[in-house]
RNA sequence: GCUCCCAUCGUCUAGCCCGGUCUAGGACAUCGCCUUUUCACGGCGGUAACAGGGGUUCGAAUCCCCUUGGGAGUACCA
């Protein structure tokens, strides 16, 4: 039998950074052994659902580079609908089914009710478990006529009172005590059913062979299981992965910070090391990389290689690996994301040429995209110096009043839109022989002189890109503040 | 409270299932050196961990128990 997993995110906000890592694990899954990749819409929460929500999480998931087979945009007519909400008759074909075998009941106790047979439960020490009359099935006809009436109400599943084993591919044997859960309501009130239950039955439907999901769905399990068996279906393989953390080892959430996803897409992060990062923290390579992409990993991802304790969600580790995405890129890809960026205008406006050479300079400053034009202003563009003490120490030197004059004097001769690197050779040859200075007071009087910077990339490289006008001005207010400070 | 899960460098982890090859390996971060007549990139190296206590065993990071710590669940949310 072929594999087919699934992600079924809830509608209730933006996708989360441990959604997008759940669904990546299942896509990966998929992947490797062949199998069918499936997005299911859990929208019974109808408060907090919106079908807006169910777009933009598609849309991320999209952005990530996770695809699934079937899923509401792409039915497979054999399991469709994908949406919970559009699956009510079949929820409620099986809970009558249970309801006839005697596995459920209806149940009208109100809430108050419920809280008072909580607190006397807790009272007397018992299990905080279902209680009422409804349970019996002498109240049966009771609850038919009630219904008849037109009276609307919940269905309860009866729990069995025995204990459950799971055999969890990441936790291995769990075993649940036999009171650990009472009675559970699977079709609420108000006509729509819960969890625990839904999730079974479309399981159960679909055809899912395993369960990837996070560890906060373990204890869940237990209802889960009883539910399956009351409906006489095929267990899945179940692998409960770790939760993601914060800072404070707390469950990753939005007070954490950046936790959307879209967050991430809307600073320029790249999807294959958001992957790459997000695949790592819970997960690791057989070969113990730490650098790879999706597709390296088709032929090559197990359920068997998961750690059993949460992880921590650390942003410096993420950048590095986005670096290393980065520079692994070629400057066309890189050339053609920066033509959307808002922030690349002036890199924007150099030819292609340019654009290739400045790209292979400055990605190695870069861990982000959006660096690389930022390093382009701030290596590049900027014609406005600051006068750090370092720099006046620089133009305090002997001999740069010589360097700046006479590189002022040949700049005026250019007539081209950029300095050439044999100009730039010549200059620094006439230097050092004509005018006789060598050393740090030679390279690093061009460097301030031209820049205006202490430090920066190889000159032979971030000269010929920097635009002739900018390196005027740059002369021009280097010569009036030395000036200014010797007079 | 009760139940379940977890516990290796600051962080992500390898090793654990099938005890000896572990004076515990890798990566991020950090520190130092080399390279670059600068900076970054890169290269090399350093600091840094088996939570504690009992067992079992010739031998335990690895198996068992307890303690401690952390997390999750305990809804007519998912």
């Amino acid at each position: 039998m072929s594999v087919r997993v699934r992600f079924a995110p809830s509608p209730t906000g933006y996708l989360h950074i441990g959604g997008a890592r759940t669904a990546l694990y299942n896509y990966l899954y998929a992947k490797a052994v062949g199998g069918t990749f499936i997005l299911r819409i859990e929208d019974t929460d109808l408060e907090r659902s919106n079908a807006e929500y169910e777009k933009l999480q598609i849309d991320d998931l999209k952005w990530l580079g996770i695809f699934h087979d079937e899923g509401p945009d792409k039915p497979n007519p054999k399991y469709a609908p994908y949406r919970q909400s559009e699956r009510l008759e079949i929820y409620n074909k099986y809970a009558q089914q249970l309801i006839e075998k005697g596995l459920a009941y209806y149940d009208f106790c109100t809430e108050a009710e419920l809280e008072a047979m909580k607190a006397q439960n807790e009272a007397e020490g018992n299990d905080p478990h279902y209680t009422g009359k409804w349970r019996n099935s002498e109240h049966f006809a009771e609850a038919k006529a009630r219904i008849a009436a037109g009276e609307k109400t919940a269905i309860r599943f009866k729990a069995p009172k025995k204990s459950y084993t799971l055999n969890d591919k990441v936790k291995g044997s769990v075993t649940y005590p036999d009171n650990m859960v009472g009675d559970f309501v699977i079709m609420r009130s108000n006509g729509l059913p819960t969890y625990n239950y839904c999730c079974v039955v479309d399981d159960m439907l679909m055809e899912i062979t395993h369960v990837i999901r996070g560890e906060d769905h373990l204890n869940n399990t237990v209802r889960q299981l009883m539910i399956y068996e009351a409906l006489n279906a095929k267990l899945p393989e179940f692998a409960h992965v770790s939760l993601l953390i914060g800072s404070d080892r707390q469950k990753l959430s939005k007070r954490h910070g950046a936790t959307s996803v879209n967050l991430y897409r809307n600073e320029n992060y790249l999807p294959e090391a958001m992957c790459n990062y997000l695949t790592l923290l819970g997960w690791s390579h057989p070969a113990e990389t730490d650098i790879f992409t999706k597709s390296d990993l088709f032929s090559l991802f197990s359920l068997e290689r998961f750690s059993a304790h949460s992880a921590m969600y650390d942003l410096e580790k993420l950048k590095w690996v986005n670096g290393q995405h980065l520079k692994k890129m070629e400057n066309a890809d890189i050339i053609n994301m920066l033509t959307t960026l808002p922030e690349a205008a002036a890199f924007n406006k150099q030819d292609a040429a340019w654009k290739n050479m400045a790209v292979t300079l400055l990605k190695q400053y870069a861990d982000f995209i959006s660096d690389i034009p930022k390093k382009a202003d701030e290596m590049i563009f900027d014609e406005h110096i600051e006068m750090k003490n370092e720099l006046l120490e620089i133009l305090g030197w002997e001999t740069t009043p010589k360097i700046i004059d006479y590189l002022a004097g040949e700049m005026n001769k250019i007539t081209t839109p950029f300095v050439t690197e044999a100009e730039l050779t010549a200059w620094m040859d006439f230097a050092k022989k004509d005018l006789a200075i060598k050393g740090k007071p030679l390279f690093q009087g061009i460097r301030a002189a031209l820049t205006g910077q202490e430090h920066g990339p190889d000159l032979k490289l971030l000269i010929p890109l920097t635009p002739v006008a900018i390196i005027k001005k740059r002369l021009n207010l280097l010569s009036k503040t030395k000036q200014e400070k010797d007079g």
